[in-house]
DNA sequence: TTGAGGTATTCCGATATGGGCATATGATGG
DNA sequence: CCATCATATGCCCATATCGGAATACCTCAA
C-alpha cells in the first residue's frame, strides 16, 4: 500500500507547503488560478492541481467570473486538524518539563562513563 | 518530484492516521513498542517505523529501559502546525457566512435556468 | 556463551506523489 | 464561428510512500 492519498483528507492537503502558502494567500480574498501561480511562483498547471486537491478535501471553493475562476478560503475543512491538537496543548509545557529530566538524566549517565 | 519525505516535518508526519493514533495513545504515558502494535493492532514492525519517523521529526523521544524502550510524546513538535492553524481560526465563522451567500447563489443560478 | 525476548532494519511490491510539458476544455468578445 | 485568454487534464518521470515478511540487532538472564 502507498501513502494516504493527499486528497483523502485534510491531515494530508496541508502537508504540502505550497498548499499552505495558497491557503494562506487566500485568506486574503478570492482569487483566480493564474494569479496564485504568479504569487507563488509556480506554474500555472501547478496551482491548478494543488486547487483541485484543496477542493476535494473542502478547503477551498471556486466560484466562475467570466473567463476566471475565483477560489476562496473555506477554512472550516480545517477544525478537524484544530480540534485533533487541542487534545495536545496541555502537553506542551509538560513536554518541557520531560525533556530537562531527561536531559539531566543523559548528563549523569555521561559522567558514570 | 515525489511527495516530501514524511520526515521533513511535523505536518507530513502526522499526515497518516496510524502515527496520530499513536502519539495519541502516548498522552497516556511512555510505551514499549510491543504495546502500541497491539493497542493498535499494527505489526511490531510497522509500528517500528512510525515511531521512526515521529522520532525523526521530534515528536517522540525514546530511552531505553531494559530490553524495552519506552517511546514517550513530545508535544512540541506539534506547535508550528498549532501556529499555522491560529492564523485560520477567525476565518472559520466568516466561511460560514461565504458558504451561506454561495448556497443562495447556486439556488438563484438554479431558478434563472 | 547461549538462548530468548524485544526491537530495528532491509528488501519487496503496489501505489501515489508533485513537477514539467503539451494539450484539451471553457468562456468571452468580435 | 473564430481567436483568445483562463483554466484544467493527461502523460511521463523520478521518487517516496506504507505494509508484509524475513532477518539482523541488542540486552538481559541463566
Amino acid at each position: 500500500m502507498a501513502r494516504a492519498a493527499t486528497t483523502s483528507d485534510a491531515f494530508n492537503a496541508i502537508a504540502e507547503p505550497q498548499r499552505r502558502d495558497i491557503l494562506a494567500l487566500l485568506r486574503a480574498g478570492e482569487r483566480p488560478v493564474t494569479d496564485l501561480a504568479r504569487e507563488l511562483g509556480m506554474s500555472q498547471p501547478g496551482a491548478s492541481k494543488h486547487l483541485r486537491v484543496l477542493r476535494e478535501v473542502g478547503l477551498v471553493r471556486v466560484r466562475g467570473a467570466g473567463k476566471q475562476r475565483l477560489y476562496g478560503l473555506d477554512a472550516r475543512g480545517l477544525r478537524p486538524v484544530h480540534e485533533w491538537l487541542g487534545g495536545f496543548e496541555r502537553f506542551w509545557n509538560e513536554s518541557f518539563d520531560r525533556l530537562d529530566t531527561y536531559v539531566q538524566d543523559l548528563k549523569q549517565a555521561r559522567q558514570e562513563d
